[in-house]
DNA sequence: CCAAGTCTTAACCATACAGTTAAAGCGTAC
DNA sequence: GTACGCTTTAACTGTATGGTTAAGACTTGG
């Protein structure tokens, strides 16, 4: 049976090594990331990540697999809700995501640079299952299109412009920050403009 | 005075050197390359490497500057021109971006992860200059606004929208292929239907 | 042929890193 | 108090890697 030592007992641990883990892991990029660094982070030891976790691939491969699963679900939750109007949707997305990306600004550059790096890892992880169902959101476009309430569009073409334009500013965000001219505090403004303005460009661009 | 010792002269075999460095250092990713897979990708060992470019940084910083050296001028190229209608602006762009990053599928990918992983290089590299001059393109947007034939937009969401869209599918291409279902043949067809469908609808965004 | 420059060979060094191990410390439960 | 389990300490191994060096081979211009 556990026998907790200190106020820190051994899933509380097993926590802080992972919570660690993340923080490395993202901000580095998993080639970069030294277990040293994870251990120091975490206030343990090298023998401890061992002794949890095994190796520094599995460790990263947890972490990856975490953010692929959490990313596109919360996002697919939302384009996937039979009961929601498309409008609403695309602001909620808009919303969602970019209280998301403030909140964690690393994940998405984590995501984009993990993919470069090993995209098979992609696959190895979530399997090759299609992934959350797009049927509802295609068959709302399809409608609102013969209602010609929009243009038709297929949801791949809709989904990717919807998600790579909340997602580039923190893709990119150094060459944003240098070649727009949004350093620190300008950077805010333009999210909070993006907040804004985005939605409504979506949507005109979806208008017949 | 050089003495070419055989059909390969020296600035040749200098080249060859940066070409295979651009090519392992754009689809591994810097901090995983390395030098002995440029070595062998360039039919030459270790020790002539250092001979002609000193440090394995040195020569990622070379690659690295020049894909940001030419990546953002090309666009810039368009986007800045004054005798271009807006309308044109938006079909060069996405007809140049599709165009070269089918071409170069690993460019946008490699970026996005270098950046990523040391966000200081790009102003230690290219300086940190503005870059180039996004005011024609906003008193583009400004008069054109006036004229009511677009809704005011600020350069910035417009640029980063437009970038967004057009980069998205290279950025997190395992991504798209696992969770819009593009693999292989689907994939190309979706980057043939983007390139017709992108236009139309960052124009339609602009419409008042 | 000689000199000069290009390139290879085959080492070598120092370092960094992931992974491993053995022993002991230490707190809690029983 | 003792057994058990979490955790640390402090080493060590093996290997990968970047960088360096010295000697010589090859080619060509003069």
């Amino acid at each position: 049976m556990p026998t907790p030592p200190s106020e820190l007992d051994e899933s509380q641990t097993r926590q802080r090594i992972l919570d660690a883990a993340h923080r490395v892991f993202l901000t580095r990029g998993t080639a970069a990331a030294r277990t040293q660094h994870i251990a120091d982070e975490a206030g343990v030891n090298k023998a401890l990540i061992h002794y949890y976790y095994g190796t520094k691939s599995a460790l990263a491969d947890a972490v990856f697999a975490h953010h692929v699963r959490t990313f596109l679900p919360r996002l697919f939750a939302i384009l996937g809700d039979p009961d929601r109007y498309l409008e609403d949707k695309v602001h909620d997305v808009v919303r969602e995501q970019m209280d998301f990306h403030c909140a964690h600004p690393y994940v998405a550059g984590y995501l984009a640079a993990e993919l470069h790096a090993e995209p098979e890892r992609l696959t190895r992880l979530v399997g090759a299952h299609g992934g959350p169902p797009l049927d509802v959101l295609a068959r709302q476009l399809a409608v609102d299109a013969e209602a010609g309430l929009i243009r038709p569009i297929s949801v791949q073409q809709f989904v990717a412009t919807l998600i790579g334009a909340v997602v580039i500013p923190f893709v990119m965000r150094p060459i944003m920050t240098l070649f727009l001219g949004l350093e620190g505090e300008r950077m805010q403004e333009f999210l909070a403009e993006r907040r804004r303005v985005l939605p409504a460009f979506i949507l005109a661009g979806l208008r017949p």
